[in-house]
DNA sequence: GCCCCTAGTGTAAACGTTTACACTCGACCG
DNA sequence: CGGTCGAGTGTAAACGTTTACACTAGGGGC
């Protein structure tokens, strides 16, 4: 069957294009016998709108997009639950777009932003390898963006952001180790393009330093916050002569590359070094030795970042109010950390 | 800045707006002097074509959807890679939708696959919650749409797809097992409402039965492929009369969490019990023990998916060749399986 | 000098909707 | 009975593109 327009309806039903129209946005503008006559017809033929059409004429999508680094992160699980949540609750529909790990040039990235083909984007994604192409697009189109999980360089011009404290969450989770005996602790960080990182960086090295503790050459070490990343930086900082007694890594992923290039080199968890890891993904329970680490309110986040773009998208006037959104993080003690011995 | 439309630009370039249309999309047509006005003008204006404009007016979209059951799972990551790849090499763009597990409504999936915002789809979530919305709406519009990994129920009438043997992967690894010596096998299965988890468990079944070996009460038992279902269902295992030596689960994240629930139990893996997988997604070699399970050649299946939907699109009639691209698997031998003691 | 061709450009129709406005027809009011 | 009103419907414009077709000007062949 080919494609039925509005028009092949409307003849059908022996009525004018504009009552079919009605009829499906404002049945109660159309008598009830001429609606029963339309909706036989739109039956009969199979008819169903060009969403293309409609979205084109009337300006808006109804749709939201969501940009995050790599589609398979565990972590983004219920953020998604929450986003999809609060979508549902807001008659938007979600879609989302996987940036293969800030792998897209800058090119495509504003080709997506600027579309048009969305009402709005959450951001979900490391946000500087493309800081000033998505503000520009802003300004351009005021296109509504906030960020999630993340933030964006202040210096930027800022966007409204939901995310937790990253350098006190950081700071927590080092204070943990440190509490518990930790004098020579190392961190396994992510690149440093990327502010989050940046941010749990800081609150490791805020930390050592409040404590009086020395961070050695070399204990700070790069992952890409990908299982092969920690493991490789595992290797190097366990070859080299001064060993740390426990290492913090900047998400759970690498912490569950860091425990399995520990266990490789014949060392136990947290028997000879402690790990702490970030995020706090649903396989950090279950990993042997379960993961000490930081909860993130996942869902909480979404679903904000959702409810703070329609604020957004429903003002006219580019909202002048950037404050990020700080939700609350959460030390969970497991089993990785012990004291060292 | 207002939005600006293709007018504005062709004022501003002194030309109609023909020319500016064609000097960005057929820009070989047009003088030298005029192209250099009109890009002067489009920079000068901060012009980008109104994309929901252009797919309505040419009536394509170049851009597909690939629906997946959930964000997060991490066998797709490279799955999408795949796809991502093939995309990009054919001029399209990829654009993700979430089913959340399959708890969509026929109607939402109905309005997604109808709503013409994209030229094909990929399917790799479980297809048979609504197959036959897929199949009215693929006639109805002759929707491009091809299925990754999955399949579709072959009496609805046959979709393009492209996906392991399941039967014969699942027949393997079960061999693997009794090969080891195993003669009490259990198997962790999937939803009975998803074809693939019903072919995982044929192969099982076949596999025990050739082997003439029996298969207890109680020894198949239904997770829901994820981590908290595969924890419940190694539970009821482990406290049935009569245990078995080794598990066999239908995913890596089951295999997961019936690890952690035999060593929460007190007991050990290989040791006491021997776990088998499938999927091998990253975590499986970096757990303790590392996971011998079956790999899919994921990136393969994407781009391979990918380009079959391309034929799809490309061809006027719906292809009447719905046969399946088989794609091989591999037995992948890691250390949770041991000999029964 | 005439004709034809080509390159470059403009004009206008078309895509499928939504919606402002105009119109008709009864009902109701004074 | 004239006027007003409201409900229901139709007409047509508009959204931002692409593109078939028409037109012009200049060059080349005869």
């Amino acid at each position: 069957m080919a494609d039925v327009s509005i028009k092949e309806v409307a003849k059908l039903a022996g009525v004018s294009i504009a009552t079919v129209s009605r009829c499906i946005n404002n049945p109660e503008k159309v008598r009830e016998q001429t609606r029963g006559r339309v909706n036989a017809a739109i039956l009969e033929t199979g008819y169903s709108p060009n969403t293309l059409a409609q979205s084109f004429r009337r300006g808006r999508t109804n749709r939201v997009m969501v940009v995050l680094p790599t589609i398979g992160d565990p972590f983004f699980t219920s953020v998604m639950h929450g986003i999809q949540r609060a979508a549902k609750a807001k008659g938007y529909s979600v879609i989302i777009v996987d940036t293969q790990l800030n792998t897209m040039t800058a090119d495509e990235v504003g080709a997506m932003l600027v579309s048009k083909q969305t009402d709005g984007i959450i951001l979900l994604a490391s946000t500087s390898p493309f800081g000033t192409e998505i503000l520009s697009a802003r300004s351009r189109r005021r296109l509504p963006i906030v960020i999630g999980c993340e933030t964006i360089a202040p210096e930027l011009g800022g966007l409204p952001s939901v995310h937790i404290d990253n350098v006190a969450a950081a700071k927590e989770a080092t204070n943990y180790l440190i509490g518990r005996g930790h004098a020579r602790v190392a961190m396994i960080c992510g690149q440093k393009s990327s502010l989050l990182t940046r941010d749990r960086e800081l609150g490791f090295r805020e930390a050592m330093k409040e404590a009086g503790l020395p961070i050695e050459d070399g204990w700070v070490v790069e992952g890409d916050m990908s299982l092969a990343g920690a493991i490789r930086a595992t290797r190097t900082l366990l070859n080299g002569v001064n060993r740390p007694t426990a290492i913090f890594c900047a998400n759970d992923e690498m912490a569950i590359g860091c425990v399995h290039g520990i266990k490789a080199a014949g060392l136990t968890v947290p028997g000879d070094i402690s790990v702490m890891g970030f995020d706090d993904i649903r396989y950090a329970e279950v990993m042997d030795p379960p993961l000490t680490t930081i909860a993130q309110p996942t869902e909480e986040i979404g679903e904000r970042a959702m409810f703070r773009l329609c604020r957004e998208i429903e003002e006219r006037e580019p909202l002048s109010d950037a404050r990020p959104e700080i939700v609350p993080h959460k030390l969970i003690v497991r089993r990785s950390v012990a004291a060292p011995r």
